[in-house]
DNA sequence: CCATGTGAACAAATTCACAGCA
DNA sequence: TGCTGTGAATTTGTTCACATGG
């Protein structure tokens, strides 16, 4: 398989933000948009769109503009985002336990399919679907899961050992939680939320104007 | 009160990299050290570590590298978190109560002092140590409790709406967890996490490798 | 025609390499 | 000497403006 030229996670994640602003269209029965229309609808910059969308295909029509159906579907499948997805959390306490529900409801096509936790107190507890099962059988957990990605939302001091875990475990990609510095498995794509340095950026701007 | 010249968000997450990093060796009893020792610890770039903290000050000594204590000090007051960050969440579904248990620890000076929704049913009831009050009283919750960073996890649908409601409360900063496009007012600095544009990165790098 | 696709201009961010000071 | 602080070089990302083609 041909590995495209890289894409920046800039791009990525603006090509989410196209396909949400489609579906909106989509629904709102617009069969065709152009880049600029689009663009003043959601505050996105015309230019940049048509150089986002240029690197993966020539989608448009000259003198016309995007297919919204059509565009929905090359963004859905371009993000891989037409097969099943399934999780596996990593973590079950108070985030772990919010994300299993959370994300369960309209996230479509990914679909918590398993939780554990090191706590005997909650194994075989349920959360949503989904029964906690114990740390130790992650890898049987993935397995029989068939998990692609991990969410790991364990505390700080945990987060290296159960990301190598996880990744012993053969899953593919992993969210991260936890507020730590991991060292990452390179083919392991990794990102990386933390509340905390978001919560540290506003309170900058409160210091200071 | 001097307006600085602009600090990228870059440049300020990574601050707060740099603080923890810090913290850590200050809890192993490290009383200084170099940016490119601390760049090899922490995985980071001594280089950008020295440009990064030149825009705030020298805090360095030449010849020697960084005190630790100092530079904790420093960047935690750069960043404002010598003061208490009371916070109000708007929205207890899933998402909101699971933070409003996990921000609650450890996560000083930042601390969930109340949070409203707007579902009868949930009026009055506790979660952690703050209760539920009515969406309508959002202004009036704001003002008891000093909030100053609201916390928006609502329905993406409802997204806007509470949006702006904090922001006529008299919010100073909102950290939004609803996957919408936001139009945000200029005065009130404003952070989206984006739980689903997150997954649908990681599930690009699973599509195509 | 008119909106896409695109090279060239511009801007932002990072890295390099070294001058200068403790 | 050895590290910080810093201009210059490089890389990365965005915007502009127009040639191209349906």
């Amino acid at each position: 398989m041909s590995r495209s030229p890289d894409v920046s996670t800039l791009t990525l994640n603006r090509l989410s933000l196209y396909l949400r602003s489609l579906r909106h269209l989509q629904e709102q029965g617009v069969r065709r948009i152009s880049s600029q229309e689009l663009a003043a609808r959601f505050h996105l910059s015309a230019a940049q769109i048509r150089k986002d969308l240029v690197q993966f295909g020539e989608f448009g029509i000259r003198g016309v503009g995007y297919e919204v159906d059509r565009l929905c579907l090359r963004l859905s499948e371009l993000l891989g985002l037409e097969n099943e997805r399934p999780l596996v959390i990593v973590g079950m306490g108070n985030l772990g336990r919010a994300l299993a529900r959370y994300l369960h409801f309209n996230t479509s096509p990914f679909r918590v399919a398993a939780g554990v936790d090191n706590d005997p107190d909650k194994i075989g507890k349920r959360v949503g679907t989904v029964v906690i099962r114990p740390s130790s059988e992650l890898a049987r957990v993935v397995r029989e899961s068939r998990a692609e990605i991990g969410i790991l939302t364990v505390p700080a001091a945990a987060a290296q050992e159960n990301y190598d875990a996880l990744v012993a475990a053969g899953i593919s990609a992993i969210l991260n939680f936890a507020p730590a510095r991991l060292r990452v498995a390179a083919e392991v794509p990794t990102k990386t939320v933390d509340l905390r340095i978001h919560l540290e950026e506003l309170s900058y701007y409160l210091a200071r104007g």
